[in-house]
DNA sequence: TTTACTGCAAATAATTTGCAAAACT
DNA sequence: AGTTTTGCAAATTATTTGCAGTAAA
């Protein structure tokens, strides 16, 4: 069973009703392998049909971070992406400069993760760890 | 010479004019140790005097950030806050649930930085980070 | 048939901007 | 005096919401 219909699967299962617009929504999401804003999930859709309203894109994707589904990562200066958890965890280096997202590993954050839980008791969400700076192109110029 | 006479005179010694709306807005955002919003800087002025706009406000706060007297912190979900030098750097730990934000110690960081400039050669900015998750109190609820 | 879901357009919230008037230096 | 800065109100952007109609189950 390809992810997306795990996906629309899983919603079925827990008695959501499966529209044709939550089809390309879940589909648009899950194909992209990467981090997508709302607006691009809209603009994807509408390359082949007009057949989905952005207030509909928001509310699936909601209904997708809300069901355990995708997540929806906040990378400062407003930019708010989503992506399915087949898309795993990691950290988002997020260029100040040229806007670029860089994906870095997140076994990088296991030390800090274990020093928040020990020293402050927060338990820190990993799937959402995004970290402004300067990209290495950006640093020189 | 305290704090905020030492920003304003920085202010001035670069050319920029002083304006008694520029002192009472530096004045609340040095006198608060810690992070605020442009909001809370509006209505703490106006407790006393009407006589400050809220565009003005947000027009010093990025006068600030641009001069490097302050940094602006995304704390994700939406909030930004704003925080003169002086408070010095720490990672912002934000609470999904209660919105609580806890300073951590940024020497916490110390290790994960180094790798992320060996391995991705990325310049974390340092000042501004902030991780959401579940405070203390909010992971029994 | 029932009631969840969608489209539409209006509401919201936070921030930004254009422009003429006010005020630092 | 000359230019920077401010106030005001309108614009912007991303997202949310109310409500009546549509369509899954």
């Amino acid at each position: 069973m390809s992810p997306c219909q795990t996906y629309i699967e899983t919603l079925r299962s827990r008695g959501f009703r499966i529209t044709p617009q939550r089809e390309v929504i879940v589909e648009a999401i899950a194909h992209q392998g990467n981090h997508i804003n709302a607006e691009e999930v809209f603009a994807r859709i509408q390359e082949r049909t007009h057949a989905v309203n952005i207030a509909t894109v928001y509310r699936t994707l909601d209904l997708l971070v809300e069901q355990g589904l995708a997540s929806r990562i906040d990378l400062g200066e407003g930019q708010v992406v989503y992506a399915t958890y087949q898309h795993g965890p990691h950290i988002h280096l997020v260029c100040r400069q040229c806007g670029q997202i860089i994906d870095a590993d997140q076994n990088l954050l296991l030390a800090l993760n274990e020093q928040l839980t020990a020293e402050y008791q927060f338990a820190a969400d990993l799937q959402h760890i995004s970290i402004l700076g300067l990209c290495n192109d950006c640093q020189t110029k």
